[in-house]
DNA sequence: AATTTCAGTGTACAAGTGTAAGCTATTTTA
DNA sequence: TAAAATAGCTTACACTTGTACACTGAAATT
């Protein structure tokens, strides 16, 4: 049971998803990608593309799968530079700010997909996010011995101020992008400021009514 | 010089921006729809299309226009919703959601276009929200005597997360999104007062060195 | 009153789409 | 070793798409 057949199955597999990714671009959103294309891209026939996926709604849905998978690398990425030291808010920026260079098609997909026509779609890349935004409230609330709500709500707005600013760079060029990154980071200590001032404040009301 | 002829055209002009209008949806986005439907749904043969646009993506480019002035409409609402007192903040997002309800398709058709395959079509949409930004910029600037750049950083920042609450409201029902109304103003209400935190903090530099 | 302009029509075509059906060669299973 | 399974191929079909072309009748111009 060497599974000489199903190797070969798993690596067109990765061709089709390749050729997929390949195929994406500021131009060509994944939607008005055809499956013939995509097979042409192959190297295969456009009926053998059923052999991998059902529909391209399938192939879509892997992708936005390995987008994900990339967007975790991201994390851990920029977990390992923060601990290296350095202000956590900059790092943070910058290391999203490289993603989006080396990246730009696969973000492009979480971007669209995200407010695309598919309802499957939309809630794949929302769930992406979520584990996204999940983790740095975790962080949050560890960091600062935030409350729950507040981490989450301060985790939410980062998460979007950052994704905002990952979709402007995208048709910025290189002296805008440095631009774009200085008020992102600025934009985040208002928000880390504000939530810090209004959990104190919370935090003191409950001490005067005890 | 009455125009009979002109007024004729005029006419059928807007009932293909109207059909065009009509099927937007949440299945059905602006780049999957074809000429021959829209020319279909107006009532028109395929190439009566070409008397009044050369093209779907000047359609498509008119719609967003469409699309800016019902949202400065929308501005116009809020703003007079606050001159009679409240929360500048919740009214704010009050009346943008009730935007989100009321105008659903329109406001798709915004969020998607930002992020589509068209230069011509993201750039449009921005320009509309940036005058939107530039508006709320001068309020804040005004209402809260805020250095410009931290008024544009705050205003950019708060569009950003009114936005995405918007988006995310598309998708959810009436109770979700007075989950989702309340999380935003917390969040906006960081922001602001993380702007005035940093703002004062900016000023007292200044006077330390004077 | 004669002429020009033009919004709207119908026909036609080449190109591209998804996918059904059946075949082949090779691997896997019995 | 014989039989079954299957990845990939070719052919074929019914649709949809954008748009070129020629035409018509009514409005506008002269």
């Amino acid at each position: 049971m060497s599974g000489i057949r199903a190797q070969q199955k798993e690596k067109t597999r990765r061709l089709i998803i390749n050729a997929a990714l390949n195929q994406l671009s500021a131009e060509r959103s994944f939607s008005n990608l055809s499956l013939r294309e995509v097979a042409k891209e192959s190297g295969l026939a456009p009926t053998s593309f059923y052999r991998h996926f059902s529909d391209m709604d399938e192939l879509g849905l892997t992708l936005v799968d390995e987008a994900g998978l990339t967007l975790r690398q991201l994390m851990r990425q920029a977990r390992q530079r923060i601990e290296k030291g350095g202000s956590v808010i900059q790092i943070s920026v910058l290391t999203f700010m490289e993603f989006i260079e080396n990246n730009g098609n696969i973000f492009r997909l979480l971007l669209r997909e995200r407010s695309g026509t598919s309802p499957a779609f939309r809630a794949a890349v929302n769930r992406e996010i979520s584990y996204f935004t999940l983790e740095l409230c975790d962080y949050l609330q560890q960091a600062n011995r935030l409350d729950a709500e507040i981490a989450y709500l301060q985790a939410n707005a980062a998460v979007t101020i950052v994704f905002s600013a990952g979709s402007d760079a995208l048709d910025a060029d290189s002296k805008e992008r440095e631009l774009l990154s200085e008020r992102t980071i600025h934009q985040l200590r208002f928000i880390a400021r504000g939530a810090m001032e209004l959990a104190n404040r919370i935090e003191n009301t409950k001490s005067e009514q005890t």
